[in-house]
Formats: C-alpha cells, structure tokens, sequence
DNA sequence: TATGTGCTAATTATAGTATGTAGAACTATA
DNA sequence: TATAGTTCTACATACTATAATTAGCACATA
C-alpha cells in the first residue's frame, strides 16, 4: 500500500499538468468530469487510490485517451 | 457507474488474455501480483473496479507497462 | 469581494480480501 | 472402462478496509 504513494502522486502531478495546460479550475475539471471539486485535489495531491472508472471520467473531461495519463507510471 | 460495466470487461478481458499468453493461471498471477486468487477472477469477469494501485500490481506481474494495459479502453 | 486551492473531517458506497461450493477437464491407477 | 484424485475457474457470500462523495474553514491572490 505505501509504496503506491510515489505512483499516485505521479498520476496527480499528471492530472493537474494537464489541467493546468487547459486552463481549467479544479472546480471545473471536477464538473466536465462528474466529480467533486476537493475530489479532485486529493487525487492531484496523490492522496487516493483512484479506480479505473473514475481514471476514465477524468481521461475524458480532459479530452485525453485513459493510457495517456498513465505513461511512465 | 454503470456504464463502467463495459470499461472494466474489457481491462479484464485484456488481463486475462495476458495471463493466458504466459500460460499462467489465475492462481498464479495472484501470487505473483500480491493479491488473492479470487480477486483475479473477479476482476477479469470485470466485476471490480480495480484501483491504480492494483493494475499496477497486476500490470507488474505480466511484465506489462500500465499503460499497455490500459489501451483502448 | 470573489475565485481558486489546500486541508480536515464525516458519512456512505464499494473495493479488497477471504472462504467455500460446484463443475469441467485432465491424469493416473485399479 | 470407471472412479478417484488434481487443477483450474466461476460464482456466492461475507467481512473490513478504504475509495467516493460531501461540507466547512483557512489562506492565498487578483
């Protein structure tokens, strides 16, 4: 379980670059993707778990195929 | 969440035909992912929706980058 | 004042883990 | 041949750990 840290904080770091990239809020991606806005910094911050649906929800409001999130992982 | 019944039949689809590919069994992919027997099961009928921690895991085990698990979904 | 984010905490939903039964397929031995 | 043992998998629960969702407050900064 802990060493999965560095792994979600890789994906988080990726999600919020590419957030960012759009000039999207939290709040925003949050809404495109069906989600709640502190949802969404927990998981920039790498502090859950994420399951494959919701790596997909957000895939999706960021316009992204779901293995491009998840290059270099 | 409905509608990820699809998303995780095909993750798990994909599981299994790399598991099979290796001529390994569900038993043995468990052991070497770290995980239980039946989890593996479950999660190839695509009942589960498995977290990044654990595709990583699995992924680790078929000597697959995550993402190569992950295309086309 | 308004917007964006970090962070804590609480609740609900469900992933993760495990045990057990059943059936199919395939060996081996009488 | 049978029939007994073995391996593999599907499936049904059930328990417990934690993901998912929400609300609230602090602190920036524009």
């Amino acid at each position: 379980m802990n060493k999965n840290i560095e792994l979600l904080k890789k994906f988080g770091k990726k999600v919020k670059e590419e957030r960012l990239k759009r000039g999207l809020s939290q709040e925003e991606l949050a809404s495109k993707a069906g989600v709640h806005r502190t949802y969404i910094g927990m998981i920039e911050r790498g502090e859950k778990n994420i399951t494959l649906g919701n790596i997909k929800k957000i895939a999706i409001a960021l316009d992204l195929l779901i293995d491009n999130l998840l290059t270099n992982l």
